[in-house]
Order: structure tokens, then sequence, then C-alpha cells
DNA sequence: TCGGGTTGTGACAGTTTGATACATTTTTGA
DNA sequence: TCAAAAATGTATCAAACTGTCACAACCCGA
């Protein structure tokens, strides 16, 4: 059961719940990741594998419900929402707009768990429908990345194999262009862990990646080393829909 | 939307229960179906599809609970749990069994609604199968499969013996295409079983599909396999409905 | 009961991956 | 400026994972 390394994203606004909770849900086995706004949520759920949000409803700047609708609409992860308020009318809200579930402050956190875990068990128990906006081909600097058929195509027109680790990586490169992606995400997205003290795999798969998409993997063009900070993919990554 | 014609079985032992809150879905939309004890819910979930189960808890007779685990386990429907507990330790059992949500007593109907809704949506927007009823054909780089004869077709429109094994795989890998399933997930897809600990028939069962609608099965086009997840049907799947 | 086909198990070879070690590069601080 | 420290590149290796063969168990119809 991969339950087991769910990684969990809690926004909200209070430093007191978000570190209770993320003390509670590691405990319990899981990963957790905190934002104190929606906005800190939106930039952690760009460069991180999340597989569920517990959100908080009402914080200032950004609303949570506007989080909410626009995590169900593109189907990122799904939501359980905090509120505080206990009334049918508001409740009802949250749901419609498509959270899979809620719970009312102040909460049993016991109970929270249990929630999370009945919403991972139908998330996994059948895969979730494919993100409709997910692109189906990325171009880059003559080479071209076939998401859907997981397939790297050189500038010759001729299939690169590539293991899945590679290919993972790649992909969290060129979703993620002229960004710095440290180690941590990196892994992240690539195979869900969290990094270890001495983790050198991402420094692997890095080499061994540049050792089939770069002219001279000596001196590389594409994957760039920040040094101290992480990779940053300076190609120019084009969507190619046909 | 397919919730405007969602077949919805209510099962609750108080007959003014079951009737008010059968009026109150119909008036919104929905087709419903009531039973009055877990008994006559198993005569009507084996002779009409249900699409979700409103289950009452306590009655007289078989335990809702334990329909309600029966529903769970045999993937038939989701369920609601309603419950007259209040308590915490009480409403997690019913989420721990593996009921989608539950509603207490006395209840809003409106609420009871928004969370039909929403577990609905769920539902249907993880799609099990892509078309549970109507499904007739399947096409796929020249290949097709006729899941009503058990037949497939390949590109030179000669008929491919398949046994049952690798039909059920083919169909499992056609109706979730682009998705990685796992060994877990794919036994549990073909065959119900859950998976041993060094189990390697899912291994065996690609190998021996790979063998037939591969060209060149030492190389997968169709098949992929993703490295410590599953396996990922990457070829483009087309209902034909003629 | 027999016989053919199907499926799961165990075995073994081949891949992929992460850990380790060491060389190399970059930064830091005297 | 230069050496030590920190960080990175990568070869090597072992562990984990996968592909597939052989074989036995099972199923089912004759």
């Amino acid at each position: 059961m991969s339950q087991s390394t769910a990684h969990i994203l809690i926004v909200d606004d209070h430093r007191d719940i978000r570190e209770s909770l993320a003390r509670y849900l590691t405990k319990n086995n899981m990963r957790t990741t905190v934002a104190e706004s929606a906005a800190a949520a939106r930039k952690v759920l760009k460069n991180s594998s999340i597989d569920l949000v517990v959100l908080d409803i009402m914080m200032p700047g950004e609303d949570g419900l506007s989080l909410c609708r626009h995590l169900v609409e593109t189907n990122q992860a799904p939501v359980i929402l905090l509120t505080a308020m206990a009334e049918d009318t508001d409740r009802v809200v949250g749901l419609e707009i498509g959270a899979d579930d809620y719970v009312t402050k102040p909460f049993n956190p016991r109970e929270l768990l249990a929630r999370i875990r009945a919403v991972l068990r139908r998330a996994t128990s059948v895969p979730r429908e494919r993100d409709p906006i997910e692109t189906e081909k990325l171009a880059f600097n003559g080479w071209m990345l076939d998401t859907a058929r997981r397939e790297l195509i050189d500038p010759e027109q001729v299939a690169v194999p590539l293991s899945s680790g590679e290919f993972q990586l790649l992909l969290a490169f060129l979703k993620r262009p002229r960004v710095v992606l440290s180690r941590e995400q990196l892994l992240d997205l690539t195979s869900g862990r969290s990094l270890g003290v001495f983790d050198r795999s991402i420094d692997n798969q890095v080499s061994r990646l540049r050792r089939k998409i770069e002219i001279d993997p000596k001196s590389p063009e594409l994957i760039k080393t920040v040094w101290g900070g992480g990779y940053t993919f300076t190609g120019e990554v084009k969507e190619v829909t046909a």
C-alpha cells in the first residue's frame, strides 16, 4: 500500500495547527509539507508531488475555496477542507465546489486521519483520470519527448531508450524549464521519496541522463548544475499538440 | 454529467425516512429504489444497476456494516452511511471499513444530496471503466478487441486466440490507457486476487500477452514497464461503436 | 479418466537503481 | 594566492526489480 508514503500538503494560516497536524500525520507514517497561504501552497504543488491537500477554507489573502476549486478543476490532488463553520449550508458549499471531504474545527486528529486514508484509498484503488491539460509531447532543442509513449526521439528522429527513472527525471525538467530544482524536489518529483542524508541518487540519474541527451556530457548545455542549489534545465521547451 | 440519472438505493428500516428521502432525491432528478433490510438490498443490487447506496448502519437482522463491507470489497457501488451515533469513534469505524462518506441522523436532506453528488462525481470522474456498459469493441494501433466475443483481431484482420487471462489483462489495459497500473491493481482487475509476496504471475501474463501483440516483444511498444511501479499501456485506444 | 490448454511458481539471467568511493571542481577563508 | 573544505561527476558494485523459461498444478471438455 503506497498510503504509507503518501505526501500530504497542509495549508493553514495558523502555525500551531499546521505544525501539530504535520507532526501527527508524520507519526502516522505520512510525509507532510506545510504552507501558510494559498500562494505558498501553489508553489509547493508546482514543485513537488502531492497526494492529498488538507486545506483551511478561511485564510487571509487568496481564499481557500478558490484554491480548492482550482485543484478540483485541474484534478491535481484530492482535497479535504478544514472549516470553522458548523452550519449546514456552509458545509455544503465546500462539497459542492468539489472537495473530497471536509472536517470542522476543532477536529479530532484521528478522524481527520481516517478521512485522509479513506480519500486516498479511493484515489489509489483505481487510477485517477489523466490530467486533461497534461501535454502529450514536449520538444526541446531538436529532441522530442512523447510523454504518452514514454519515448524520447533524438534530432535524427531515432528513438533513444530511456529507463523509467531517466524518463521521470527528464519529464520533471521539461515541465519546469529555467527553474532551479533542488535534489530534494527532483527526488520527490521522480520517485516520491524524500532525500536521505548522503543521497547522491539524483546526481547519478542526472549523470546518466546527460550521457544520453547532451552532445558533450562533460560540458552540459541542457541540464546545468547550480552549485549548492540543484539543477536547471536550460533548453527551450515547446509543447507539441499535434 | 450522468449524475442527473444516477440510480440511488436507499436502505433503511424506517419507512418514513425511506420514503421522504426517496421523494426528495427524486425531486432532485435522481432515480431511487428503496429497501427495508440488508437482505432486500442485496436482492436489489443483484437485479439492477445501482450507482450509489445510502445505508442505515443500524438495522435489525444483518448489520448495515456487514453489507457495507461487502459492497466495498466487491466494489459494487459507493456507500454513504446513515448513523444515529455522533461520537467520534463510531463515526470513524464506518470510514475505516471503507464507506465513502457518512451522515449522522437527523440529517439535512440538502447536505445528504451534496454528499451524494460529491461521491458520484468522484466515482464518475475516476472512471473504473471507460464505459461500463456500452463498450463493445476497442481498437488500438491497428488491432481490435471485440469484448463481447472475447476475440482479438490483428492488423491483418486475422483473429489471434487469447486465453481468458490474457483477455482480462488486455481489457484492463485498454480501459485505462496511459496510466501506470501496479501489479496489485492488475491482479485485482484481472482475477480479483491480491498480490502475494513473491507473486510473478502478472509479469508472466504480461510476457505472454506481449508475445502476442508486440511486434518485437524484446522492446515493447504497447505495454511499457514502469520500473518499480508496474505497467502502462501506451497505445492509442478508441472505442468502436459500430 | 485422459489429454490439451492455461496459469502460477521457482529459477536464473539481464536491467535498473542507489550507495559508495574517489577524482574533480568550486567555494571559502586564512 | 593558496590550501582546505564543500559540492559535484562518475565508475563501480550490490541489491532490487524484471523478463522469461521450464515445469507442475489446475481446469475443463471429450
